[in-house]
DNA sequence: TAAGATTGTTTGATGTCCCAACAGATTGTG
DNA sequence: CACAATCTGTTGGGACATCAAACAATCTTA
């Protein structure tokens, strides 16, 4: 009965793209948003490594021999939860475990492998990290770090 | 017995922070660092309820009468992975369903008790709010709002 | 040398998400 | 009007990422 009393203006609005409420006020809110837009031109550029994973190979790469309860505390991960990621590059080929002097650790090393998909991944995310800075000044750029730091304390 | 050569100084060196290598450079990295930062200050403000839960509160609440596969589309989620949600936020009595003119669809409302938590947990966010806001000047946080729209696209 | 701490690991749990398939309901088309 | 196409919510399966607790091996300290 009321359906057939609506009119078609009506049933447009009913189809208009939803209130966000309080959402878009919020820094948190809009915060997700650029990081979603990022991640998103992100696996599109570089593919079958997330974001994390490159970054434990940069950590590794940087500090040849880190140790993965050092690296877990870096990265401010469990011990528990680096085994796993660990893991799957080691599977893949990418790292090496060798264990330390110390005989309960292992050092973490860049196999030659790891070391050229991380050279190709680095190169692919120059590229990304261009097309999102160009939507900004260089002025602007420096800017949105500066805030961002700021916030992230 | 390599052990016995390496001088304190050294092992000093080794214990200090890694290297972060090519990460601190990425306008990525940056942005989840300041999300991350955020986000445990949110979590430490809402108690038991996560920024997304909280979100779709504020969807239903702007938007009553939603259907779910709209509101899956504005939050960007699969249609399967709202109901789980709605599940969690309906057995803590916090929405109702009630079926539609088209008995396809649900439509989607706060409860008493939804609209009561909701108030909390807004009051709650906009304390958030300041703590991180308190960190920027007012022509600061207009200006990251910005800028981070500029990054979302 | 015995007690305590650290390291990597396993196991179990939570939370969030997607896809494929499906039945019920509605819409569009011939 | 009948029937194919589409839409809606749901289920079941799986993929990740994460943490906490417990454990054996190893190292450090008292």
């Amino acid at each position: 009965m009321s359906q057939q009393i609506v009119p078609d203006s009506l049933k447009r609005i009913e189809r208009r793209r939803l209130d966000q409420g309080a959402l878009p006020g919020l820094l948190g809110y809009r915060l997700r948003l650029a990081q979603q837009a990022v991640f998103r031109d992100f696996a599109a550029s570089v593919h079958g490594l997330s974001p994390g994973r490159v970054g434990l190979l940069i950590y590794i790469d940087a500090n040849p021999g880190v140790t993965q309860s050092r690296l877990a505390e870096a990265v401010e991960r469990d011990r528990s939860t680096m085994v796993g990621a660990l893991d799957q590059l080691q599977s893949r080929g990418l790292i090496e475990r060798r264990r330390g002097d110390d005989r309960r650790t292992n050092g973490l090393w860049l196999t030659r492998a790891g070391r050229g998909l991380l050279a190709r991944a680095l190169r692919a995310i120059a590229r990304h990290e261009r097309r999102i800075a160009a939507r900004l000044s260089a002025a602007q750029k420096r800017q949105l770090l500066a805030l961002l730091d700021r916030i992230a304390g």
